[in-house]
DNA sequence: TATCTGACGATAG
DNA sequence: CCTATCGCCAGAT
């Protein structure tokens, strides 16, 4: 199984997974700010921990506060997010 | 309760 | 641009 399903989850993975349904196409966010929108500021790292264990959330629409896409496959990220118009330079996501 | 882990963030060198 | 460190937080064992 790659994670975890949708009707278990503890009460701050649900609020980041509220927080990730409102993002639209092309839209893109740091772990710090999709904490922070989920009411939980400072949990960037524990941000990374859900889109990592969660599955059916587009995680590809979040990327590190420098800009740095994952390290998991940063190649496959860069695909998706290509895929809805966001440009991204060698690993980085190009802020406009 | 204690300790370790990690798809983070900021800072220093 | 890179690695090293430290601080932070929730989840897992």
């Amino acid at each position: 199984m790659p994670g975890k399903s949708h009707d278990e989850l503890t009460a701050f993975e649900r609020a980041v997974v509220e927080v990730l349904a409102k993002t639209q196409k092309g839209e893109v966010m740091t772990y710090g700010e999709v904490a922070g929108e989920a009411g939980y500021p400072g949990a960037a790292r524990a941000v990374g921990g859900v889109l990592r264990r969660v599955d059916d959330l587009p995680w590809w629409r979040v990327v590190a506060a420098s800009g740095r896409l994952i390290p998991h496959d940063p190649k496959l990220q860069a695909e998706l997010l290509a895929g809805e118009g966001v440009k991204t330079v060698k690993g980085h996501v190009v802020f406009t």
